[in-house]
DNA sequence: AAGACAGGTTGGAACGCTCCAACCATGTGA
DNA sequence: TCACATGGTTGGAGCGTTCCAACCTGTCTT
């Protein structure tokens, strides 16, 4: 071990003349200490002169706060995850690098672990929280949640503390744009996913909206295999949707690939609505009208959830207490619209 | 602070009979201190009766070692980046996290650095080491340098320790696939971007493989504005380039939407290579033939890098010790070529 | 005058590991 | 027999903070 002998603490309190005790206090006012203003300057001056910097890891280590965050994106790992599947992941990340940033914190990712089931060592104390993207078995999250470490979920349902898009609204928002240019006929691409929690929350959206906007089953059919857009798509005017709204922009995608084949036009013949607003949505052609999922913002909302998870596990409460209503409500998200260019005018005709 | 009550290296001693020295020895065992079979496996058998999980953070503390790699993402927080330049970011960071899962390494994002230049709060011990990606500004880089942490710059090149994909040969990859497939008049776009390390590499590149291949320079030109591709595509056949070779994916992109308001066909009247292999190359129609930079490999030959860094740190040399060539000398790792749709044989009549 | 109290400061224990010098057997060569 | 190495084990110092009870010095209250 290579110590630099650095300067420590007490360094300082013996330049400015006081207790390393004083100097702590000084450097961790917001703590709400009281100290006297020319002590204060002091301790500054000698922190300055001598360019002290606070070694983080023994604070980390004897407070047990790391002021880190872990988070575990799901199957990091596994070869045949297709790069489009990661980007969500990759993106999460980022935007929870973001908002941990803005509340001064730290994240590490955390590996392998649905993997080898290494859920233990997470225990290791190197992190004061965890945020969980999209997480599909139950059992990891009931082990995680067990294991006591406060966490929250984005995107996924099985726990105590949730973070999620808007999803049914999303999803009226999407039809109501359609409904707006004129669709009746709007399918609904559900696609193969089964076990995620979106999937299910859009579905009921679906169904919802189509009450609302009065909509008729018939003319609205929920497609779940590509072969079943292709029917679809091959029925003459008048039968066939004239819109897909889709799970997520990675099926949009795919409708387009399906559109071009059969020789239909987006948005000219047909309009598509992706779910998300993920990469994807910008660099298709022509540009994805989508839902923006506001990752941001669910990040944000994690982030805060988290450290109110913190607030009360120093004072003493124990995390599942009922009735804590504030922390246990799920935090919805509320979504955005974004036009682009595959939505138009219901075609003539219909 | 809420301690629970934690089982230490201490309970599981006493419950072996044996010294906390010993159970450290153990549980270290990869460091060569011999021990008797009958005592490791007492040791082991009390730590699995006490479910005993070493606290990573008391490690850290007292040995001066995190096993956390730093990465340093470029401006990741500007709100100007554009979401195809972050992806590149993003996708580092997995390589990087997927390599240093391999070396059994943890890996934090490091905050806000090129903002508010605040590389000294880098030096608060939470890494033993640093990955810079892609940076920008040399000064930002001599000061990480002179920081004493040991750092291995990914795509950039101002530093001692460099990973980087083979640009030149990348470039003549590609070019060699344009002449196979009948192409002479193949135009460079280098597009606008000035400052990066790769910019420079994969230009020479280009001059070279021209070179290499006798593709005159007054058929091969060298483009930096849109303005310039648009007036070399407007060009009569015969005149214009058949192919167009890109600095990095997100420009190819850019040559798409230009040929098309041209009224011009990829690949059938224009052929069109990328560089990096990104995200963007697989989803972009028709789907964008380009260089593989082989990111992966990039992090993983920085993460050994930083690993050899670390076993001469331990060794007490210093790390500037002239004369190490197997350290300084940079890591440049082969790209491959990746055939898609977006290239074709030269078009009839040139 | 004695007590209570507030603002400000202090010393030292505690955190749970790592690392090293020292130690104890036992065997080996001179 | 002694010196010496070798395999295996041990005790204790040290890492640089945090946190708390205790302390000091005034001021206010009764």
């Amino acid at each position: 071990m290579i110590h630099r002998n650095r300067v420590t603490i007490i360094d300082v309190a013996r330049l400015a003349g006081v207790s390393k005790s004083t100097v702590a206090n000084v450097l961790n006012s917001p703590l709400g200490v009281p100290i006297q203003d020319v002590t204060r300057k002091r301790v500054l001056e000698a922190v300055a002169e001598l360019g002290y910097q606070k070694n983080a890891l023994a604070a980390a280590f004897s407070s047990g706060r790391t002021n880190t965050i872990g988070i575990l994106l799901p199957q990091h790992h596994q070869e045949a995850t297709s790069r489009v599947y990661r980007q969500f992941g990759q993106e999460l990340f980022t935007a929870v690098f973001d908002a941990a940033c803005e509340a001064d914190l730290r994240v590490t990712s955390i590996p392998n672990w649905e993997r080898d089931a290494s859920i233990e060592a997470l225990n290791d104390r190197r992190v004061d929280g965890l945020i969980l993207a999209s997480i599909r078995s139950r059992e990891t999250v009931a082990a995680i949640y067990a294991s006591g470490i406060p966490c929250v979920e984005i995107s996924s349902g099985f726990g105590d503390h949730l973070v999620h898009p808007d999803n049914e609204g999303g999803i009226r928002q999407a039809i109501e744009h359609l409904v707006g240019l004129g669709h009746r006929r709007i399918a609904y691409y559900r696609g193969p996913l089964g076990d995620y929690f979106a999937s299910e929350r859009r579905y009921n959206g679906f169904v919802d909206a189509c009450q609302t906007y009065r909509l008729s089953p018939d003319e609205c059919p929920v497609l779940l295999a590509r072969v079943e857009v292709t029917a679809q798509l091959e029925l003459p005017l008048g039968q066939r949707p004239t819109a897909v709204l889709t799970f997520n922009d990675s099926q949009a995608s795919i409708v387009y690939d399906m559109a071009q084949a059969l020789g239909l036009s987006v948005p000219d013949d047909l309009s598509v609505v992706g779910f998300d607003n993920s990469l994807i949505a910008e660099l298709i052609r022509p540009g994805l009208t989508t839902i923006d999922n506001a990752l941001a913002d669910q990040a944000r909302g994690a982030v805060a959830r988290l450290m109110t998870l913190w607030k009360r596990d120093f004072a003493g409460l124990p995390v599942s207490e009922a009735g804590d209503q504030n922390t246990m409500t799920p935090l919805r998200i509320p979504t955005r619209l974004v036009v682009r260019q595959s939505t138009g005018r219901v075609p003539k005709g219909v």
